[in-house]
RNA sequence: GCGAAAGUGGCGGAACUGGCAGACGCGCUGGACUUAGGAUCCAGUGGGCAACCGUGGGGGUUCGAAUCCCCCCUUUCGCACCA
């Protein structure tokens, strides 16, 4: 026994043991069930379960155990997230080889997670790093390859000097690397990418699909794909071209006193030919270069003007063209029309050369205060023939002219860019793509997948990809022509991995197909889904523009494969998150060790709703292990009277302590279905259990009391199940249940039941209170009201008052309102 | 700077649609049992002697506000030259 009062220990094991030998946790697909399909986002198997995962998993399991009690086919799968760098990085670190790291990594962290008794459908297990699961990556690939989706391109990357790789933009936070928070540098590399911004607006008009995520994550990801309704107009440079701007003000477009042109721009170098003003603008390309490099932080707006000086095609009128800092090349098109007197930006440019401030746009109230720029909408002013326009009239107009005179037109714009996924690493997917001298760049066969990852390669970390450097892997023949060919040397971003492992679930051991169609059918979609909300833009974008690529493939029928989302919030302790360096990391073995995996769980989830964060505490965990040993003493206690029988009506005390449980069953389905605010389902639970302790000897003495104990003890253990399994199946055991708590039917709760006969209403005189009477249930007002002046407190604060008005809810209070 | 969310006892948090603020747990105080108690059980626990006062601060709407509206403060998280 330990200090809990109870034998955790091998009360876990057994029932562990039990669940397993008997599958009661594995799904088949059972079209005369409905189906539920309870998903968290698998982890990376870095070494070790954190406080974070059991969080995550508690609260699915909990969701998944309480719907399969409710009659529903549950699947409920677990995984790997198992490719990526801290593999490759061990590697280097320590000479074993990734595959083997990760293994043993997995069956740790599979084995911690058994011990806590998460109710997986173990059968189903993946890894994303099993050449039966990445094959499916390069089938998909190729596929987009196929579709004009997959695509290579030379681009300015965003490379770690620490890692050695290219990182997504999604991956760059505040200029350093996502993992190391190393500085990011600049290089060009011929890289693949993937066009999800095909599917930008689709991202954004689906989201009315997702009416249940968090309002916070659709915003996010709004910003993310950023998209902006505006116009482009092309600006001509005598002897050079045209220079096209996108900008979302084209109404301001008379105040347009000069353009700023992205000192990488395409366009400067021949700008620059022949321009007096060349040295120096070389001078400032390279120091901006220089500056980009170090990801130096918002850096003051500066140029220099090229000498040359481009027309206005609304005016006819020539301004000059600047080189700035602040004009970025990878949104719009790399140049912008810059007006001074209606932009923040501008204007601080305008103001350090002496650059003219042309008001345009006259605000609706004169009166406002601008700071010599006004950024709002207004009427036009010395704008031509576009003048008294509003701003918003003036833009559809002014496009339309645009468009007419063929030098411009309406355009969206976004901020989202296409996905680079090549990565220049071993640990992932190789991208399963040729370079044949002869044909070109060839997809592989799809027969001929997996191409996996060759075995002997030595980890060095010295830079280039180390699938360069094993010829066997390098050299091939061209699937097309025959020849020798090489193969490419990148695999892919982990997060392609992740973008469609809950398609890979309902068939994980399929050797034919990605996913068997009819189980996708049956299972998908996935009716929650719960994880972090470190994820709410690189993941859950990813995996929604994979399902629509999928679908537009004819493999998947949805759209949106994830309607319903719940983002856990954090697990802190001292205010921070837990974390290595900070030496504040508290593992979740030597918890249930001490106090049991049931205490672990319970205390979780008791003490923080999920989407909020949650502070770790050593002495919350002990409540929850008292409570634990509590419940425990009084099934011990009731178990020999569980052979008693009901003969004729329950006694007044029965009643009044069944009312109570069926009320708390009514709480605690409502709080983790509807609501999913598992810590006061738990709470309501231990209210439940301090009436039933303080009731016990009174009920019990009564006739027919013993069996409204059985009663009661008999549902809280169902109720605390999802919580609390393995205890409860002990109890359920200990009180002659044969048959596994885990299968067994939810409670229903019986309305009639849990009503009050006998209600408590609070009484104002007001709007303060001063006192409370108990009325029938039901009472009408002028009962509640007469009952009240009776109360001495309340007739002593209506004494010699007018009463002017009562205002009564039924059952809950009367505020009588007096003069 | 922009955007979002949140501020409730000593602490984590409850209060679902505007209707008893502080459920439940932790901690604390006192007591019981005990060789012992960091076990268990019982009682108490927002402040104030009271009338009363209390949900970050100030206004407002309402019979009634933690909840709705306006202004301010603080914290957290996103985005951060996106034209």
């Amino acid at each position: 026994m330990s200090e809990a009062g109870y034998d955790f220990k091998s009360i876990e094991e057994k029932w562990q043991r039990y669940w397993r030998e008997h599958r009661v946790f594995e799904a088949e697909a059972d079209e005369s069930k409905p189906k539920y399909y309870c998903l968290e986002m698998f982890p990376y198997p870095s070494g070790r379960i954190h406080m974070g995962h059991v969080r995550n998993y508690a609260i699915g399991d909990v969701i998944a155990r309480l719907k399969r009690m409710r009659g529903f086919n549950v699947l409920h799968p677990m995984g790997w997230d198992a490719l990526g760098l801290p593999a490759e990085n061990a590697a280097i670190k320590n000479k074993t080889h990734p595959e083997k790291w990760t293994h043993e990594n997995i069956s740790h962290m599979r084995a911690q997670l058994q011990r806590i008794g998460f109710a997986y459908a173990w059968e189903r297990e993946l890894a994303t790093c099993d050449p039966a699961y990445y094959r499916w990556n390069q089938h998909f690939f190729i596929r987009m390859f196929n579709r004009g989706l997959a695509y290579r391109k030379g681009a300015q990357v965003n490379w770690c000097p620490r890692c050695l790789t290219v990182l997504a933009n999604e991956q760059v936070v505040a200029g350093g690397c996502w993992r190391c928070a190393t500085a990011v540098e600049q290089r060009v590399m011929e890289q693949w990418f993937l066009k999800i911004t095909d599917y930008a607006e689709q991202l954004l008009g689906d989201e009315s699909l997702l009416k249940l995520w968090p309002e916070h994550v659709l915003t996010m990801q709004e910003n993310w794909i950023g998209r902006s309704e505006g116009a482009r107009v092309r600006f001509s440079v005598e002897s050079i071209g045209d220079i096209e701007i996108f900008t979302t003000r084209v109404d301001t477009i008379y105040g347009a006193t000069f353009l700023a042109v992205s000192p990488q721009h395409p366009i400067v170098a021949k700008l620059l030919d022949g321009s007096p003003h060349a040295t120096e603008c070389r001078a400032f390309i390279a120091e901006c270069e220089a500056e980009r490099a170090q990801r130096r932080e918002v850096v003051e707006k500066r140029g220099v003007p090229t000498g040359r000086d481009a027309i206005n095609p609304f005016t006819g009128r020539p301004v000059p063209i600047y080189l700035a800092n602040y004009v970025l090349m990878e949104y719009g098109t790399g140049a912008i029309m810059a007006v001074p007197a209606h932009d923040e930006r501008d204007h601080e440019f305008a103001s350090r050369y002496g650059l003219p401030i042309t008001e345009v746009i006259a605000p609706p109230d004169s009166s406002a205060d601008t700071n010599g720029v006004y950024t709002g909408e207004g009427r036009l002013v010395s704008s031509g023939p576009f003048d008294g326009l509003p701003s918003q009239e003036a833009r559809q107009k002014m496009a339309a002219h645009a468009d007419d005179k063929g030098f411009g037109r309406a355009s969206i714009t976004y901020k989202l860019r296409d996905w680079g996924i090549s990565r220049q690493r071993y640990w992932g997917t190789p991208i399963p793509m040729i370079y044949c001298d002869a044909c070109g760049i060839v997809p592989e066969r799809f027969e001929n997948l997996p191409v996996k990852l060759p075995a002997g390669v030595e980890f060095t970390g010295s830079g280039s990809s180390p699938l360069g450097q094993v010829p066997e892997f390098l050299n091939t023949t061209c699937p097309t022509c025959g020849r020798a060919a090489r193969r490419e040397t990148d695999t892919m971003d982990t997060f392609f991995d992740s973008s469609w492992y809950f398609l890979r679930y309902v068939s994980p051991r399929l050797d034919s197909a990605p996913f068997d169609s009819r189980e996708v059918n049956y299972w998908l979609p996935v009716d929650i889904y719960i994880g972090g909300i470190e994820h709410a833009i690189l993941h859950l974008i990813y995996l929604r523009f994979f399902t629509k690529f999928l679908r537009d493939e004819g493999l998947v029928e949805l759209s949106e494969p994830i309607p319903k989302l719940l983002t856990q919030g954090m697990v802190t302790l001292g205010g921070s998150a837990m974390s290595k360096s900070r030496g504040n990391v508290v593992d979740p073995d030597s918890i249930t060790e001490k106090y049991g995996a049931d205490a672990l769980r319970l205390f979780i989830l008791f003490a923080a709703p999920p989407d909020k964060g949650l502070e770790w505490s050593e002495h919350g965990i002990e409540g929850a292990a008292r409570f634990l040993g509590r419940i425990h003493s009084f099934v011990a206690s009731t178990t020999p009277l569980f052979a008693c029988r009901r003969q004729g009506e329950w006694g007044p005390e029965s009643r009044e302590l069944l009312r109570k449980l069926h009320q708390t069953i009514k709480k605690v389905t409502r709080d983790i279905e509807s609501r999913l605010h598992l810590n006061t389902a738990v709470a309501s639970m231990m209210e439940f259990l301090n009436v039933l302790e303080s009731a016990a000897d009174r009920v019990r003495a009564e006739a027919n009391g013993a069996s409204a104990l059985c009663e009661c003890a008999e549902k809280l253990i169902l109720l605390a199940s999802p919580f609390t399994p393995h205890l409860a199946e002990e109890w359920w055991e200990l009180t002659g249940h044969s048959r596994c708590v885990a299968l067994s039917e939810w409670p229903a709760f019986d309305d009639e039941l849990a009503k009050e006969d006998v209600v408590e209403v609070v009484v104002q005189v007001n709007g303060r209170v001063r006192g409370r009477v108990l009325c029938p249930h039901g009472s009408t007002e002028t009962d509640t009201f007469s009952l009240s002046e009776a109360d001495p407190k309340i007739a002593a604060a209506l004494a010699g008052k007018t009463v002017v008005k009562r205002v009564y809810v039924p059952n809950k209070l009367l505020n009588i309102v007096v003069r």
